[in-house]
DNA sequence: AAAAGCATATTAGTATGGTAGTATACAAAC
DNA sequence: GTTTGTATACTACCATACTAATATGCTTTT
């Protein structure tokens, strides 16, 4: 069901609740589609519906959420559309910051991107790919960090949530793990090696235009789709 | 001060009241460091503040508006960090939208294009420079449209707030008006004739890296600026 | 005159209650 | 058995009230 984290200090409640329930359904712990309301939240955190909603109106916003008036919430359906969407910004932004990133990239990161990597790795013997989603994003996260981007990343991931939460339903399946970090591997090489040539071909190959992988998702997890 | 419109049916009171708060301060009819307060946007539309408070909620999510717990709430200075990475998205996003464009564009658009460009020239005219700004935001829109992109295109502009509100403030005093008037001319032509070759040259002088009228702007107008 | 303390006012964050729209269950009519 | 009408329950939208944090103004002390 639902994962609770500790709320940090000087947040407020409405916040708190925003940001567990944002985690929460990113990682899928409330599937797509699955209804919730205000009421059954607010109990659940032991708080008024008030803040409840105000991070309601926060997710809905963000499109993780969907609100039918006097009927309900549910947790919003992935589109394959946005996906795509989602998709082709990414691919068109990361070609643009990598080329940044291979010109001029600081070496104070270089350990961080080496860090982030053999993590990864140990993500895959130890098959816990939730926290290999995390390191993934962190990835990129260091990447648009060197390029002095990274409010871009923050801004990209928010608006693309249905493209993060169907590559954690691909992930905690297993599909692809492994090619995923090979393709990590080889985006930090041209960044070492300062590489602009193969930028393009690189990042075409790890945010392809189609990924057949999600049309069988689709398929096997139809409830989940829009 | 600030411009009211009417409501439309079937929208709650929540959204109206978003909707013209942003409107107001994308128009700079709310200024940039203004304190406005909840009661007093609550009292001016004649409601409560729950309503006040869930758009001021998706305000601050935007980044138009910044509250201070217990003290108030200001309409959001403009950053001009923001406003460069705003142009890195949008420039970026264009090439490759404008490539597309050219490719392949939907001919029934065409004629909306050119009624587009018309009135661009009408306000230039008149100098009804607020007109421009839209025309000049559906100008783009329609190509993004005509590429199957156009959610991408409201989602940028959502979250590039500044670089709107100084592109307004640039136009309202008549600022470079002409010359983006031709970039668009240009930019359509390119479509019309399906040149792709100058796309990426077409876009920087569109949207450069770097606009000195923004720094003289931030000159004359520091209170609005971070 | 300047600093400290206290009272009051202001504002956002949260709690509780009322209203409107919708869904569901049950009873009555056909 | 099926359809229609009514009552009740559920939920979001909005209104009102309470609480906590901060700012301001005034009085007292140094």
């Amino acid at each position: 069901m639902m994962l609770l984290f500790p709320q940090r200090k000087n947040s407020s409640t409405r916040d708190y609740i925003y940001e567990t329930l944002k985690k929460n359904i990113i990682l899928l712990h409330l599937k797509p589609g699955q209804v919730i309301t205000e009421n059954e939240i607010a109990e659940l955190f032991c708080v008024s519906r008030t803040p409840v909603r105000e991070a309601f109106v926060r997710l809905v916003q963000e499109g993780l959420l969907e609100t039918y008036p006097q009927k309900g919430t549910t947790v919003s359906l992935i589109d394959l559309e946005r996906v795509d969407e989602a998709r082709f910004m990414r691919r068109t932004l990361e070609k643009a910051v990598l080329q940044m990133a291979c010109n001029n990239f600081p070496q104070e990161l270089f350990f961080e991107l080496r860090s982030n990597l053999a993590l990864q790795e140990l993500c895959i013997q130890e098959k816990n790919f939730i926290k290999l989603f995390e390191l993934d994003e962190d990835f990129h996260r260091l990447i648009y960090r060197g390029c002095r981007k990274e409010r871009i990343w923050e801004l990209i991931s928010q608006i693309n949530a249905d493209f993060r939460r169907i590559r954690v339903l691909k992930l905690s399946l297993g599909i692809g793990v492994g090619e995923v970090v090979k393709q990590h591997h080889r985006i930090a090489e041209l960044i070492f090696s300062k590489d602009v040539t193969n930028v393009d071909k690189v990042i075409e190959e790890h945010l392809p235009q189609n990924d057949p992988d999600f049309e069988n998702l689709q398929k096997l997890y139809s409830q989940y789709f829009k």
